[in-house]
This record gives C-alpha cells, sequence and structure tokens, in this order.
DNA sequence: CATATTTTGTTTGTGTACAAATAGACTGTG
DNA sequence: CACAGTCTATTTGTACACAAACAAAATATG
C-alpha cells in the first residue's frame, strides 16, 4: 500500500465524529446528570408535539423502535411520560408527557441549550453555522 | 420561552452528530458485514503498531477500559489478534495481530476508506476538508 | 526499605443501537 | 367478505459506551 493511500484512522470522518460525540456526551452529563441525551430528546419532543406515539416518537428521534421502546419504557418508569394503547387503533401506544415530565424538560431546556453551546465552543460563530450546515447535509 | 431560544432537537449538534454517525455506521455495515466500525479501528491501529498493550490501543483509539477489552474479546475470539501478559509488565495484556489478522485488514483497509468517501460524498472536496477541519477542533 | 500512589486490567450494571423474528391490528384489493 | 400486505409494538441477541468498584502489579516518595 502506497503512503498516499494508508489508511490513518485519525482522518477518517467516522473516527472523528465518534470522538466529537464522545466528548459531547461528555459535556451534556456534566450539566444533566439526571438524564442522557437520548431521554432528553425524546421528552423535548414530545414536550412539543404533546402527544405521539411510540413509533413516530422514534422516527422523530431517530432511534429504531427497540432503541424507542428501551427509552420509553425508562422515561415512563420515571413518570415523565404516560402511555395508553389507542382506542381507534390498539396498535398504537400513544404517549404524553407528564405533568411531571413537562416540568423537567422546562427545567433542562436551557440546560441542554448550553451544552450545544459549549460543545460548539471551540469554533466561533460563522463555523458554528458551518459546522452544522456540513453535518445536516450528510445526515 | 420565547420563540428565540426555542429548544429545537433538529438545530443541536448532538442530534445531527448522532444521526451523521448513524449514516455512517449504515454505510460501514453495507460495505464491510463482516466486522463493526469499532472492532476494524481497534484492528487497524494494532497492525499499524505491529503491538500494543489493551489499554494502550483503547487510548489511541478512544475506547475506554471497559469498551476495549470487549472489542478485543470479540477479535481474538475470531483470531484476529492474539494477547498474551507481559513478563516485564505483568500488568499489562500485549495484543498483536495475528497472520489472519493482518490479511483481514488488508482486505478492507481500501474499503474502509471508500467507507469515509461515501459518508463525505454529498459535500464537494473543500466542504470535506472543511468538515474534518471543525470537526477536529470540537473533540 | 516501606508504603502511598498510579497503572493496568476485570467485573458489574445501566443505557443506547440495530437486526431479526414474532404477534396483533389495520388497510387495500380482488 | 377474505386475505395479502402493511404497520405497530415486543422480544431476543449482539455490540458499543461509560461509571464505579475491585485486585494485582509497578512506581514514587519519604
Amino acid at each position: 500500500m502506497d503512503k498516499n493511500d494508508a489508511y490513518i484512522l485519525e482522518r477518517q470522518v467516522g473516527f472523528v465524529m465518534r470522538r466529537a460525540v464522545q466528548r459531547h456526551i461528555a459535556i451534556f452529563s456534566a450539566m444533566i446528570p439526571e438524564m442522557t441525551p437520548t431521554q432528553f430528546a425524546a421528552l423535548a419532543k414530545l414536550c412539543e408535539l404533546g402527544q405521539a406515539s411510540q413509533n413516530e416518537l422514534g422516527r422523530l428521534t431517530s432511534m429504531d423502535v427497540a432503541t424507542i421502546k428501551g427509552v420509553v419504557d425508562r422515561l415512563r418508569a420515571r413518570e415523565l411520560i404516560t402511555s395508553a394503547p389507542l382506542e381507534s387503533d390498539k396498535r398504537r401506544l400513544m404517549l404524553a408527557p407528564t405533568r411531571k415530565g413537562r416540568a423537567m424538560y422546562r427545567k433542562y431546556a436551557a440546560q441542554a441549550a448550553e451544552v450545544s453551546r459549549q460543545t460548539l465552543a471551540p469554533l466561533d460563530e460563522g463555523e458554528q453555522r458551518q459546522l452544522m450546515q456540513l453535518l445536516e447535509r450528510i445526515i
């Protein structure tokens, strides 16, 4: 293999993104030890929607069926959301935030925004916008 | 909460990066179903080094002690690497790729590079460089 | 030299993440 | 209406990822 096409782990997008996500999660759990980024994402989306089926919530938060089930189970165990089968479509499990869940969301929304700011802190504003736009295009 | 500081999940770096990583992993496992990105990373780094202790390999691939142990166990189970306690320092577990492991690495190195290309394919060359540089700065 | 500290590795527990198989409920089409 | 196909949710199994607690070995320091 030539020097020019050597596989250099540190220069692969996947590796760099993985490390960036690791740092982000570390910042998140330092700022908000009460819940994980995934749990907060699901709670936030459900608060935004008011209610949603488990499947719907999974799609909107990019979690597959098995993953969203686990997240929902844990949020429900902590009484942050409720779930009930839908009368008009018995396949679907309708979810809604509890009062406690909405309070939790309100309490941490500002902190969660701050997590994003800290994650991007090494960059100036223009670079932050750039990074976000580039990332959105490789999704 | 004001409209301007509403928490919009889709605009948070963490969420966007998580989705980008998901897409990357999907591309990887389509191109290289034989092993995971993590396993390939560990194998690639070990092939580059020739040998390394488990801890060392973990640090260089950004995996914590528990994670690297699992990855090493699976690579060893497939006889892609060997491990042996070091005589001069009995705490350390020295790892080295087997012939089979090196062959596996050689076989897939080009494909792994192609995974990175496909992940970045929506961007032109300048944008790809930009994204990589920005990501490296938020690690 | 003795012991406090650090380093390396293991174990356990929790939480994503995804594939594949299953079951029940709905929808569309003949 | 019947039934094939689709949708929703669950279950199981595998694989990261990290925290915390532990043990053994090495190193540092007094």
